[in-house]
DNA sequence: CCTCCGAATGGCAGCCACTGCCATTCGGCG
DNA sequence: CGCCGAATGGCAGTGGCTGCCATTCGGAGG
């Protein structure tokens, strides 16, 4: 996918009282919380560095000295600079969508419809940041390629998914067509929707995705 | 494109005697020659160190002292050690071939026939390192990445050409999803090609980027 | 409240890709 | 033969990234 965050605990001081018998959610403890506290303390240093004076003109120093940590903590959690920008984990998010689809959706549609609910859950979940992410990984060459490398895992997810629904063998080259070039046409609609501006509503993503999407099913007619 | 070489001169201790006053192909002097057997070597050099040991695991540095260069001269040729295996200049190449279609011919027809007929080109060429190339860019991640961003390049190059032929603007979202797709399926086409030990004639490797291609003018027909 | 274990951190030395700079060498040409 | 500019080698420096070790700190038990 082309996103992340980090569905973060709601709040940091709150109240932590003695007993409470009855929590599911199982309050994560302090440990984790600071984890979770760094690691965005991080991103958000970096992406404040990456727009004032851009990822390349940006040491991975500078970011630690911003998010107050030392160097090496930036390294140990996330393992390259990159990284820091492209980290996400949406992809069993999508998965999980696809999987959601009704067993008789031909594979395209299902496919299409589960990369367009995905992308909504995510775009709600930090419109703000999803944007300057796109932007970043549009404009820094470095990003794109590390990008499509991720794309390829994400690709190959979809693939196994897909040939459960089909009966296809999972190195099939029908299978790999089809979802890379979904993928393909996903992020060349989201590169577009960069270029505008990222103007207007979720409802003109969607559209936008659709759109591009259209275009493969119709058998790329012009 | 995926390939690249360097149509060097034939040879390189041949006859250079004195005054040839008729001579089209003009002679390119020593100091040009040497500058091409030294990529060459550069080259080569990389090659057989990176089957012998790795990509990752070979330095730059080892790469010239084994081209009897120094490891500045091996970034005065190649910006980036990837460029050694990815530097390549086909993509006027099918700029040409795309150019050669007929007007009349639908686009995506015209951009298959293109691919197909440079690759042809291509593989005539030097089929051992085309075959080598398309190797390490398949299973080194940075190769890959790289390569992707250099996909990205070759699709703006052929949207320009198609832009010419629909009369469509050039960021037209269209002609970036059917340039994209394309490519993406071109290249899933040779991995597979290379998953299969690059096995068969030339014509299997037509056959193969053909049904490629077929699937996305089918509309993703599974 | 103290204590101990293991996780998280900081700091440091080192590797390697890559960049600039300058001195030297060498091809081309009068 | 001798000059000019291109090609080269060498070197110092930056920055991403790794591995190692000492220190600190959260968490569980006494």
């Amino acid at each position: 996918m082309t996103m992340r965050s980090m569905a973060p605990a709601p709040a940091e001081a709150d109240d932590d009282t003695a007993a409470d018998p009855c929590a599911p959610p199982a309050r994560p403890g302090l440990r984790e919380r600071k984890k979770i506290r760094t690691r965005q303390a991080i991103r958000r240093a970096a992406y404040r560095l990456f727009e004032e004076q851009g990822y390349d003109t940006t040491p991975v120093d500078r970011i630690a000295e911003e998010a107050d940590v030392s160097p090496s903590t930036v390294f140990r959690y996330f393992p390259t600079k990159e990284d820091i920008v492209l980290t996400d984990e949406y992809d069993p998010l999508l998965e999980e969508a696809l999987r959601q689809r009704p067993a008789g959706e031909p594979p395209v549609a299902a496919l299409r419809e589960a990369l367009c609910s995905s992308l909504t859950g995510i775009y709600r979940a930090d419109a703000e940041e999803t944007m300057l992410r796109i932007r970043l990984i549009r404009e820094v060459p470095a990003l794109r390629g590390r990008m499509s490398e991720h794309s390829a895992d994400t690709a190959w997810l979809l693939r196994r998914s897909l040939a459960e629904r089909t009966g296809r063998a999972e190195d099939d080259l029908e299978l790999r067509i089809v979802t890379s070039a979904m993928l393909a046409a996903l992020t060349e609609a989201l590169y577009s929707w960069a270029d505008t501006g990222m103007a207007g509503t979720l409802e003109d993503l969607r559209a936008l995705v659709t759109r591009a999407l259209g275009v493969l099913e119709r058998g790329l007619t012009l």
